[in-house]
DNA sequence: TAAATAGATTAATGAAAAATTAATACGGTA
DNA sequence: TACCGTATTAATTTTTCATTAATCTATTTA
């Protein structure tokens, strides 16, 4: 699908709310098309993909609840929402009962309607699990994908323990800035005294033999304040 | 999940009120949890799996909009709805803009939030699920066909057991991602607690051994974070 | 340039986590 | 009730990793 516009389809006898609404949705950003009747708008399902339909419930001739069991009847997954004057419980029962994914009462307040429909679209196509957040920083010629905790250098991978991964990711979110001592201790290990400092130290280290293979990135010290990680852009 | 009944996690500060929707919707056969407050709320969400959230919006110390923001930050996916005597249209968009899959007026029928629920649940659950669970999935040179919780490995056909195959179809679902146990333990087992961690360690041993036909597979673990299920895409 | 201080490196330690194996409990069934 | 397959819990072994210690090197400064 080139345009990624949502399509509704509006089935609306009443001409005044009908183009109101129509006229409402498609600044709002959605694709429309209003049937004025119940027949008129089966046979537009036919013909045409729709993401959502909107029935108005009370309409000459056929009904909107009517026209949803047509809908079921034939099949057609579209899935669909009812607008209604009549807030009575028994009809809001009915109307879920039919298979409608919202009721909603008139009159009607567009900005809600857009933002639950919006809300409606987007757990009836759920994103399929984009691949979790994106975590994967580039250091130099490795690739450091600070959830997984993995370090790669031209698909050759190591496993970076939990404090190697964080503080990798505090200097690579630091780059070519003076990290204090204080600051990472703080950051990273909750405090700062002299035995998290050595800590740190052999971390450092360890950290340089990791990223050894690409001669561009160095760790520096600046005596008595911290590290600078240098690495190009 | 051996228990088939949806669960819900209620958070409302008004024991009247907390009290008759969790007999009510324990009734009609939804497993209640009940949270008082906030905290108690964000607390049993890390422990348990739950299908939907109830959060009432006016509440002292930390109100339903700040809970759900907090769920947002900690990247907890559980849907929730609101409920609120707020009618206002500003909390309305408000409350979709935080995520809610629905904005409940009180006072509340309790016939329509069933039914809500219902609808809600059945948009949201059985499309990621069902569809992945149909699916047969190559693994490595495996195949695991998740509904009938066979794994095969060329002709030669092992019967996974109900744990065993939600496990493995979990981690293929995320393969060469981090899975925590937390995660896994809060969607397979349904609660985080140490029994339960012991019992994927058993469960992970398990599959290792099914697996270790096919080199290229490997659950590799990482030290107190959990699990990365490595298989060639 | 020598002494003092700071940093780097390597190796050792101990606590925690995980893997593995074994034992028990449970649920259906014949 | 005895049996079988499965899930959970327990006990044991193995591995991992942050810390600490010990040793070596660099920098500062008097």
């Amino acid at each position: 699908m080139t345009d990624n516009k949502k399509r509704l389809l509006l089935v609306e006898d009443d001409s005044t709310l009908g183009y109101l609404l129509t006229e409402y949705l498609g600044m709002k950003g959605f694709e429309m098309t209003w049937a004025t009747n119940g027949k008129e708008a089966l046979d537009k399902m036919e013909r045409h993909a729709y993401d959502l339909a909107i029935l108005d419930v009370m309409m000459p001739q056929m009904d909107g609840f009517t026209l949803a069991a047509a809908m079921r009847e034939r099949n057609n997954a579209l899935p669909f929402i009812f607008l209604s004057a009549k807030s009575l419980k028994i009809d809001v029962l009915k109307g879920f009962a039919l298979g409608a994914v919202d009721y909603l009462k008139k009159p009607i307040d567009e900005e809600e309607l857009v933002i639950r429909i919006e809300s409606l679209l987007s757990m009836l196509s759920p994103v399929p699990h984009m691949g979790v957040k994106n975590s994967i920083h580039q250091v130099g010629n490795f690739e450091f994908n600070a959830l997984n905790q993995e370090l790669s250098h031209y698909g050759k991978t190591v496993h970076l323990t939990t404090k190697e991964s964080e503080l990798l990711l505090y200097l690579a979110s630091h780059r070519n800035q003076l990290c204090s001592h204080k600051d990472i201790l703080v950051k990273i290990w909750g405090k700062n005294d002299y035995f998290n400092k050595k800590s740190l130290n052999v971390f450092i280290t360890r950290l340089r033999k990791y990223l050894e293979a690409d001669s561009a990135l160095k760790i520096d010290n600046v005596h008595g304040q911290g590290f600078i990680f240098r690495s190009p852009e």
